[in-house]
DNA sequence: GGGAGAGACGTTTTT
DNA sequence: CGTCTCTCCC
C-alpha cells in the first residue's frame, strides 16, 4: 500500500487530494502516515491514511445530513446503551437479540455477503428500527455504528455527490475486515477511481460485525482486476509456515493456494505443551519469559497471545510480579465502574442540562429495569409537548406537572439536580474536582486519566474535552517497551520473535457455539476460528541473524469451573467446581509439521 | 414497583 | 458456576 502510494505520487504525479487511502482502525491510519513521511516522496507527507468511520462523519457533516435528518451528532458510550436497551423493550426479543439488532442496524442490515445493504429485511427488523431511530432522535444522540448506514444512504442517494467524484485513485486495506456496507459505500466513493484493495481472506476474522472472507474472494469476479499474490511468508520461519498451510488448507473457497517457505529464515522454535492446570500453564509462560529476558530478550519482542482475559490475566500479573515490563492490551477502561460512568454522566449533565442521555443514564442507573415504566411515561408527555426532558422533569418536581407513577423517578431527579447544584456552586476548579471525583477506589482509574490530562486545563467543559478524547481515542503509542499480553484480534498486522498462544482448548479454539446454531453457521464459524489460530500462529517473526523465531502453544487440562463459564469456554465436564479440557483440534490440524506436545515440561 | 423463582447468559472487537 | 434478566403475581 505504502509503495503503490509512493509510486503514485512520485512516478504518475497524482495529487495528494486525488488519493484516498482508507484503514480499518485508527493506528494503521498513522502508520501509514508515519510511514509514508520516512519514504521522502514529494507530496508523500500530505497524504493521510483515514479510517472509514471518520471519513463517513465528515462526510455526513460536511453536507448536514444529519441536521437534515434532525439526528444530534453526540455519540453514545458504551455504557450509555443500558438504558436504550431497556427503553426498546422485550417485544424486539431479550436484551441479547436486542443488541444483535443494532449490530445489524449498524451494518444497515446486510448481515451476509450476498445481502444488498440500505433497508430492514422484514417488517419486525424496520420495527425494530424505527423504534430506536425514535429513541435516539429524542435523545438527541447517535450509535457510533450509525455513521457507515448513514453513509451509505447518503451516497446512495445522491449519485450526484461530489463525493463520488472526489478520488482519482482509493486504496483500502483489510478489506476482509469490510462489511457488505461499508464495501458498497466504498464503491461508490471510487465509482469514478482506481480501486487498489489490499487484503487476505484467510485473515477474516470479524463476523460478529458482519465482515465475511467472501467479500475479498468476489472482488475480482466483480471487477476486472489486475491482481498480486504475495504468496512467499516472508516473516515467519518455515516450521510456522508449514504448520500454517497444513491448517488454513481445511477451509474453503480459500482465494489463494499455500504460502511459500523462506528457507533463509530457518526452522525456527516450535513447544507445544501441555499443562495440569491453567495456573501450571501460566507460571510456566512466565517463568519462560522471565528467562528469555534475563539472556538479553528485550520485553518489546515478546507477545502472548490469549484468547480470554481470563488467561490473558494471571500471566499479566506474574510478569508485573517479576518486575518485567509488560501492557496489557485487555486493561480497563476508565469507565468500567458503575461509580465511574455516574461520575462521567453527572460532568455531562452538568455541562448540558439538555443532554438528555446522560440524565436518562442517570435516573435509571442502579435499579434492576431502569425505571422503564415511569421513564416512558415523562418520554410521552415529552414528544407529545415538545418541551425537553430536563424542564419536564423540573415541572414534576415542582408540581407543576402531575404524571402518575412517576414518583420515584422523580426522587431520583432531585438527587441528581441537588448534587448538580452543588457542583455549580464551587469555588474554584480545584474545589470543583474535590467534589466531583472525591476519592473512591471505585473510580481509581478515573482519577488516574484526571491526572493525565489535567494540565493547562482550569474548568468543567475542558476537562470534559479532554477525558473524553483519553478515554474514546487512547493514544496508541508507536514504540512499545513491554511484553505485550493481548487477544488474537488485536495481534493482527503485529510480529514478534517470540509468540506464545496459551489457552489453546476445544471450546474456546475454535468456540462453543450456541446449541441453536445451523449447521451452516457452525461451519463457517469453524473456519473463521481457523483463520484466527491461523493469525496467531503467524505473528511469529524470524529475526535473522540473531533469532529465527520462537512459539509456544500452551494448553491447560483443568481449569476453576467459574472461569470457564464466565468466559464461554467449554469444558468437557465439570466436576467440583473444575473443568476438565481437550486440547484444540487445531493442534491436532497441524500436527503433521508441529513437534510432539509435551507435558507441565519448561517451554 | 417489588419479590420469587425460573431461565438465560457469560467472549472476542472496530469506529 | 455465579449473576443477571425475565415473567408472573400481588
Amino acid at each position: 500500500m505504502k509503495r503503490r502510494v509512493a509510486r503514485l505520487l512520485e512516478v504518475e504525479q497524482i495529487d495528494s487530494a486525488q488519493i484516498l487511502a482508507v484503514t480499518f482502525t485508527r493506528v494503521a491510519a498513522e502508520d501509514l502516515h508515519r510511514e509514508l513521511v520516512s519514504l521522502e516522496v514529494p507530496g508523500a507527507g500530505g497524504l493521510h491514511g483515514r479510517t472509514l468511520h471518520s471519513l463517513a462523519m465528515s462526510i455526513l457533516m460536511r453536507n448536514h445530513v444529519l441536521a437534515v435528518l434532525g439526528r444530534t451528532p453526540r455519540p453514545l458510550n458504551e455504557y450509555e446503551l443500558e438504558p436504550l436497551l431497556a427503553d426498546l423493550g422485550n417485544h424486539h426479543g431479550n436484551k441479547h437479540a436486542r443488541k444483535r439488532l443494532i449490530r445489524a442496524y449498524g451494518a444497515a442490515w446486510a448481515r451476509l455477503q450476498t445481502q444488498e445493504p440500505g433497508f430492514a429485511r422484514s417488517p419486525a427488523d424496520q420495527a425494530f428500527a424505527d423504534e430506536l431511530v425514535e429513541w435516539l432522535t429524542l435523545h438527541e444522540a447517535m450509535l457510533m455504528d450509525e455513521v457507515i448506514p448513514h453513509l451509505f444512504q447518503y451516497l446512495r442517494g445522491n449519485p450526484g455527490a461530489p463525493e463520488r467524484a472526489e478520488y482519482s485513485h482509493l486504496l483500502i486495506d483489510e478489506y476482509q475486515d469490510l462489511n457488505r456496507a461499508e464495501q458498497d459505500s466504498l464503491q461508490f466513493l471510487g465509482e469514478n477511481s482506481s480501486i487498489c484493495i489490499i487484503g487476505d481472506d484467510d485473515q477474516s476474522i470479524y463476523s460478529f460485525r458482519h465482515a465475511h472472507p467472501d467479500g475479498i474472494r468476489h472482488w475480482a469476479v466483480l471487477h476486472p482486476t489486475d491482481e498480486h499474490a504475495i504468496a512467499e511468508c516472508r516473516r515467519c520461519p518455515t516450521t510456522v509456515v508449514r504448520m500454517a498451510n497444513t491448517l488454513i488448507a481445511r477451509n474453503a473457497g480459500r482465494l489463494g493456494g499455500a504460502m511459500t517457505e523462506r528457507a533463509a529464515n530457518g526452522p525456527g522454535e516450535v513447544v507445544v505443551c501441555q499443562f495440569g492446570t491453567a495456573e501450571q500453564e501460566a507460571t510456566a509462560v512466565a517463568t519462560k519469559i522471565a528467562s528469555l529476558i534475563e539472556a538479553g530478550v528485550p520485553p518489546r519482542e515478546i507477545i502472548v497471545l490469549a484468547q480470554r482475559r481470563t488467561f490473558a490475566s494471571p500471566i499479566f500479573h506474574r510478569l508485573r510480579a517479576d518486575g518485567i515490563p509488560t501492557k496489557s492490551y485487555y486493561a480497563e477502561s476508565a469507565l468500567d465502574t458503575v461509580e465511574a460512568q455516574e461520575r462521567f454522566a453527572i460532568l455531562k449533565l452538568l455541562l448540558n442540562n439538555e443532554d438528555r442521555v446522560a440524565l436518562r443514564w442517570l435516573l435509571g442507573r442502579g435499579h434492576p429495569n431502569w425505571h422503564t415504566n415511569p421513564y416512558r411515561r415523562v418520554l410521552e408527555h415529552v414528544r407529545q409537548t415538545g418541551t425537553s426532558l430536563w424542564e419536564a422533569l423540573t415541572s414534576l418536581s415542582d408540581g407543576i406537572l402531575v404524571i402518575p407513577y412517576t414518583g420515584a423517578l422523580v426522587d431520583r431527579f432531585e438527587e441528581i439536580k441537588a448534587e448538580l447544584e452543588v457542583l455549580g456552586a464551587s469555588a474554584d476548579f480545584d474545589d470543583f474536582l474535590q467534589q466531583w471525583l472525591p476519592d473512591n477506589p471505585e473510580t481509581e482509574l478515573l482519577s488516574e486519566t484526571v491526572t493525565l490530562c489535567r494540565e493547562g486545563i482550569d474548568n468543567p467543559a475542558d476537562l470534559f474535552g479532554a477525558l473524553y478524547d483519553a478515554i474514546s481515542q487512547p493514544e496508541v503509542p508507536l514504540e512499545v517497551a513491554e511484553v505485550r499480553v493481548m487477544s488474537l484480534h488485536k495481534s493482527k498486522g503485529l510480529s514478534s520473535p517470540y509468540v506464545f498462544i496459551v489457552g489453546c482448548v476445544e471450546g474456546l479454539l475454535p468456540a462453543q457455539l450456541g446449541p441453536e446454531t445451523s449447521p451452516e453457521d457452525r461451519l463457517a464459524k469453524l473456519q473463521e476460528d481457523r483463520r484466527l489460530f491461523y493469525v496467531g500462529i503467524t505473528r511469529v517473526k524470524s529475526d535473522l541473524p540473531n533469532r529465527t523465531g520462537y512459539l509456544a502453544l500452551t494448553y491447560p487440562q483443568t481449569m476453576v469451573a467459574s472461569e470457564a463459564f464466565s468466559s464461554q469456554i467449554a469444558p468437557v465436564r465439570v466436576r467440583r467446581g473444575i473443568a476438565y479440557l481437550q486440547p484444540s483440534r487445531f493442534l491436532a490440524e497441524i500436527a503433521p509439521h508441529a513437534p510432539a506436545p509435551q507435558f507441565n515440561s519448561p517451554l
